[in-house]
DNA sequence: TGTACATCAGTGAACGCGCGTTCACTGATGTAC
DNA sequence: TGTACATCAGTGAACGCGCGTTCACTGATGTAC
């Protein structure tokens, strides 16, 4: 059962036939560049399909033409702003040699605070509150999951190679709690809940890091954030990999 | 120099005289907490002068009488909502014995998720985006910095417990990054380059946990937030405490 | 204690703006015979 | 290859809504003498 926002993203990428069908893939396209151009520089809330279509030249009424909706909209964004997200953590980590587990997680880190600085209200709009009168569909959910998906596969490589450090023991709430992600994940049963546990962990403190950051909670406290953060997620390695043994 | 939302507060704090005074004092305070209301139902982005006038049975000209601009209204909750969260932790934090160090912190990571669980869009509004067209001015800066204060406070009275982990060595850049917050903090000479690290990675961690919790990024996959919370935190302590010696 | 004047709260209308969405319609493009 | 019909893109007007802010005005409260 497609939903709206598939037949957005169809509309966008499926092979044109006639005429008609590609000038409908070339315009729906340009309303949605159009669109995230709006929103990097107004964010999220300031997105509006009258200002999309003032932009290109239309009638306000033909964007429903090509969108079911604003929330359509918003969505086929958030789904796009994973994707660009997850590409640019995706190249970057695969330019590392295999075996180099700690500069793979460091070229994590940096693609996306990288990424989260040269375009802050995407990053706001998957990362930030939520925006206010919108519910994110299903949709959404794979795309979301692409960053700790790789940071999954990180963790997995960390075991192939012995470098896990001792798994700790997890208490008995803490591993039900992590049960629908294994499910979800299709995690091989052999990952100990204290690798996901240390995966969880420092995926939360990359986040933190990048939200606190760009969100302007340091305020005038900070000199040189980027030297900070390359020194947290240095120490934060330590978490996923054990020191040479 | 007062700030149109220092006289925001101050006529709402300030002891009253003359029976007009009264009322403005009064009617201030009932803008602001209606105004909270709304926030806490819809959100920053949907607060507005002319809907709290109608709440309060006024035409929405007279509210300018009490408060100079919408962005004035915003300011002074930001600054009333920094405050409440402190209050919260502060209190959480002061029913446990000084010496109980891991204990204080684990106080004040849960007052600070619970208060965020119970006022979602608060919290949204100190740590999550930015509102759009709303620049926090220097005003909220002293409010904001009360939860880091209270943690350098603990960091502190860990250290002088002698309890704080082996200092590591920081790169130069790290340490010129943290000038600043020395500066404008007041924190002692003594206290080394890697208590501060340990610090901003534990608030890190903290704030990142309820972040990613509270927008949604679990999505279905933590089946009970709370204990893999409380197993971060208690983990995260160890960068703070070290074992018992 | 009473009066004259100054201060201030609250009114109501207005300005100028923007938004999402619907709908009847026109004219161009595509399709089936 | 040409015609008849169906499909679809785009128009323009409208509905109904909400917002922040200003301004001239009224009537009540406060103050100085």
């Amino acid at each position: 059962m497609p939903t709206p926002s598939d037949a957005v993203r169809d509309a966008a990428l499926s092979v044109p036939r006639t005429a008609r069908q590609r000038a409908r893939t070339e315009i729906t396209r340009e309303i949605i560049e159009t669109a995230r151009r709006h929103l990097a520089e107004s964010g999220a809330a300031g997105l509006s399909l009258r200002a999309v279509a003032r932009d290109l030249g239309m009638v306000s009424s033909a964007v429903y033409r090509y969108v079911p909706s604003r929330d359509d909209l918003l969505t086929a964004l958030i789904i796009e702003s994973y994707e660009h997200l997850g590409d640019a953590v995706a190249r970057s980590e695969a330019q590392l040699r295999r075996g180099d587990l700690v500069g793979r997680w460091l070229a994590v880190c940096h693609a996306v605070r990288d990424w989260a600085l040269a375009n802050p209200h995407e990053y706001a709009l998957l990362y930030g509150s939520p925006v206010p009168g919108y519910a994110a569909p299903q949709d959404t959910v794979p795309a979301g999951t692409r960053v700790p998906m790789l940071l999954m596969q990180l963790s997995a490589d960390i075991i192939d190679a012995g470098m896990s450090p001792e798994p700790q023991r997890v208490p008995r709430a803490v591993h039900g709690s992590l049960v629908p992600l294994r499910e979800g994940s299709g995690l091989p049963g052999s990952v100990p809940d204290d690798s996901i546990v240390r995966g969880i962990m420092a995926w939360t403190t990359l986040f933190g890091a990048v939200s606190l950051e760009l969100f302007g909670q340091y305020g005038d406290g900070i000199a040189d954030p980027r030297a900070l953060f390359d020194h947290e997620m240095h120490r934060i390695a330590a978490l996923l990999v054990a020191p040479d043994q």
